[in-house]
Parts: C-alpha cells; structure tokens; sequence
DNA sequence: CAGACAATTCAATAATTTTTGAACTATGGC
DNA sequence: GCCATAGTTCAAAAATTATTGAATTGTCTG
C-alpha cells in the first residue's frame, strides 16, 4: 500500500524533502525503467541513473532520496550498484563532506559494463558444464541431431568467451 | 519425491508420469534457465525448450509435463510463449492427433526473434519521448552538458530503430 | 451430433524480487 | 576521544511475477 498521508512536509517518517519530479524527468525516468527492466534491473536503480542523467551537475545523498521519494537503504543500494557497474562518477567538491554523483560519460560504456556482469558469468559457469553434457549425449544413445546441437552450443559459448573480453575489454583495474 | 507407478494410472488431478530428468538434462536446463533469466524470461519456459534442445524426437505435450512435472497450464503457456517467439517448431505426424514439438533450427535466430520482441517496442515507444524531453530541456535552462547527453541518447534511439530490421529482419510474414 | 480428447484460460496461490527503515558502522572535524 | 554527520546493512513488509489446476473452449472421430 501506499503511505496514508500526503504531506509534502511530512514529519512522520523522516525523509528530506525537495521538489518533486517535473513530468519530462518522469518521462525520462520511464524510458530508462523500461530499458532497464529488460535487462533485470530494479526500477529503483534506474530512476536514480536517469536522474543523475538530467541533473545539471552533481547530486548528493539526499538530494537524490529527497528528489525520487525513495527510502535511504534504496539510494544507499542503488548507487552501489551503479558504482559497481561503473555508470557513475562521485565528484569531490572541496569543502563539502558529501559526495556527489554524476553519469559516467559515456553510457555506452555502462551498458558494456552491465552486459558483461550479467553475461559473462553465465557464460563461464556453463563452459564445463556443457562440455560434460556433449559427452554424456555422445557415450549414450543420443541421435546425430542432437550431437550436433550440443556440439554448436559448445562451441558457441566458447567463441563468446573468446570474443568478450575483445569486444568488451574489462575495467582497468584487471 | 518419485510417485512409484509409471503407467498412465491418474485419472483424477493427477499428472502424467514419466521417466524423470537425467543428470545431463538437468544441468542443461540449468544453462538454459540461467540464460533465459537475463532476459526475464520464465524458468518454465526455458525448461521446456531445454527437454525440446536435447530430446531425440519431437514432444508432445503430455511427454512435456511429464518428464518436467509441471502443470498443465505452465506447459501449455510455455508453448505459447515459444511458439509466439518462433522458437519451436510443431511437427505433423500423420494419424496422430497431438501436436508435437521440435525446437527451431536454429537457436541465433530464436534468440534474435526473442531480443526483438523485448527491444524494439522499448525503442518505438521512446521515440516521442526522447524528442519531446529534449525539447523541453532546451526549452527550459538546462546546461549544455544535459542538452548534448539527451541529444546523443535520442540519436542513438533512432539509429537502433533504423539498425534493427536490417540487423534482425523480420519474420517472413510481414 | 455425441462423446472423448487436447489444449487454453484465468483467478487463486505460491515464489521471488524489491523496497523500506531502524539499528548499526565508518569517518571527519574539533 | 567525542559528537555529529554520512552512509550501509539486513530482516521484515510490500510489490511483482510465475505457477497451478479447475473450468472452459475447441476439435477430431466415429
């Protein structure tokens, strides 16, 4: 359910308190939802991107809770997981205590970074495994047909593991 | 766990039985169940396709919902599903009255077919968006550097759309 | 056409995922 | 060190998604 009272100011339930969203970072945040639910990621972490995304500089913490409603644990989850997956910057304003984050520059490069967290450890679970199945059909009754399927699916995801790190060569760091 | 009869012998709710899944089906549909996943897409579903990738003959949907256990209503959405996907094939036996099933050819192209159908109605339905919060954007104050990021996003939303058929083509029929 | 067989539909239920918020930990400034 | 501020954690609640199966519809066969 939704909460029982209305109160832009409300006391009830601490929670900073800023300008709601206008209807074109609405319909921004919508875009990015539906992209992102494609590829299983939380509406929460979406919103926090897309409004980072058409923020003029930097948010803050609270800026991003009070902005999107959000609870605390939501912001504090959902920017870590856009950290882990490099789609955000925090800036360091001199000074200031907090951090404040922006949009890695280029989006490309975070999808890249999302694909390959999602894909490349599927990937690499199932090289064994396939392998195994190949034989276990090969020693058994198995018809040619279906040899010949596992067959490609091995060799498929072999050539994905290859050709990944080429096509999407990793973070720095490693 | 293994009901002890194996013969058709339920006649009320009960299900048909069947030979339970081998160790390399089981780890097949594993694979399948994890890939399918990044996509959204159900559990069931990628079991059924996963019997149908390894089975030595067409199924039909009786053997199906026996050998995976499920129910009658999950087999036959799951076949609607990979059917509406043109991921499986029914196959006519002669004097036969049940349908039987045979996956696709080819997986590439089952998989291009699902990826459409997740991505290109994201993209169509973005279009007007993107143009309309771009406009308001330069409308309003914002900065140079929120103008050039929507700009950029709207150019690539219409260069997928363009891509796309030419990329993926198009089931035969239209 | 009746009756049996095959499959679909969909409301109810189950399973899974996401969000919440209060307690907790970490860090900086004094 | 101490306090205030900043952010994290995680168990419980809420929301969402998937599965079930009884009722129903469609359809082949004799």
């Amino acid at each position: 359910m939704k909460p029982p009272s209305e109160k832009t100011a409300g006391r009830r339930t601490s929670r900073p308190s800023f300008e709601p969203l206008q209807p074109h970072e609405i319909e921004l945040a919508d875009f990015f939802v539906r992209m992102a639910g494609i590829l299983g990621v939380p509406r929460s972490v979406a919103e926090i991107y897309s409004l980072l995304y058409a923020a003029s500089g930097p948010m803050d913490f609270d800026q991003i809770q009070g902005r999107l409603g959000m609870s605390k644990g939501s912001v504090s989850q959902g920017l870590k997981f856009l950290r882990d997956h490099e789609m955000i910057l925090s800036v360091k304003v001199k000074g200031a205590r907090r951090e404040r984050w922006q949009p890695t520059p280029s989006l490309a490069a975070s999808l890249v970074t999302l694909l390959r967290s999602q894909v490349l450890p599927a990937l690499e679970l199932a090289q064994p495994s396939l392998q195994r199945i190949l034989e276990a059909a090969q020693k058994k009754d198995a018809s040619p047909e279906v040899i010949e399927r596992l067959g490609r699916l091995n060799r498929w995801n072999t050539r994905a593991l290859e050709l990944f790190p080429l096509l999407l060569p990793p973070p720095a760091g490693s």
